[in-house]
DNA sequence: TTGGTATACTTCGCAAGCTAAACATTAGCT
DNA sequence: AGCTAATGTTTAGCTTGCGAAGTATACCAA
């Protein structure tokens, strides 16, 4: 079984295996889990999302997001509005070509995760999730050093 | 708190969170977290691994690998060496000047452990080790079909 | 008003991951 | 021996992550 000192590979390991298995899954709608990732978050948002919004949300830097929307936007997915209140932000819309996408997306997301999730308890999973914020509490403070 | 179809994202951020704070500690050494790996699992070989099983033990893929060692080599840091045996197969070696850093990287990674597990308890730290091998292990049968 | 600072986004260059395919060598068959 | 298949590594080309620096706009203070 692993010990501690492997805990930072393993949840590397399963982010990428976890991403791996959705990217294959999505090859045929023309998505990688990246741009999936960020028509979801678009499509959860109770407003239109700034991009910087939106980067925090997805959790990537903002170089990352803006790359990713022009790739978006290149496929008709999204569209920046300028906000006329403040030039400076662009507002992230989906395109109706999106919505239709998105269902699609939904769909083969929570039927990997279900397979993923298969004979683990609902409990272990939600006590996973809660060590994992604690985790991730305790690495903010280390960026203060 | 989060729900179960975070999940995923949350691994995600985790593996980056941890990365980015082992990369900023280690920076100093001239190291990002992926070559100080490949280092210390030559280290932690028994045998002078081949490019194969340090890429399987590493986790990533042999091309990334081998551009790794590629720069490793550059660094002075490791050494393929060819085995009279096969032919085609390359051994991987650290040189001396690479023995020194282990140590110090060792230390720097132990440090940053205990800092993000501080507050936890161990058995909730195994608790979710285990949760998350049996992800992988379902995430393993995904790749047949 | 105007100059300086802050904010939002973009561009650039690099690191590191992947797959597909090329290349070299070995192993197995006949 | 000589083909063919398998194996180990490398090359090529793509994606996506980052930080740093650049641009445009907004805000604030004198």
């Amino acid at each position: 079984m692993y010990e501690q000192h492997r805990f930072g590979m393993q949840v590397t390991h399963l982010s990428r295996a976890w991403r791996a298995a959705l990217d294959r899954r999505l090859a045929d709608l023309g998505l990688s889990q990246a741009r999936w990732l960020v028509l979801l978050h678009v499509a959860r948002a109770k407003e239109l999302p700034t991009q910087g919004e939106l980067a925090c949300s997805v959790g990537v830097e903002n170089p990352t997001l803006a790359r990713l929307l022009d790739a978006l936007a290149a496929q008709h997915l999204i569209e920046r509005q300028i906000d006329p209140d403040d030039r400076r932000v662009k507002k992230i819309a989906l395109t109706r070509t999106a919505l239709v996408l998105i269902e699609k997306i939904e769909a083969i997301a929570t039927q990997l995760r279900r397979e993923i999730f298969a004979g683990i308890s609902e409990e272990d999973i939600q006590q996973c999730q809660a060590t994992h914020t604690r985790m991730l509490a305790n690495l903010e403070k280390t960026y203060e050093t």
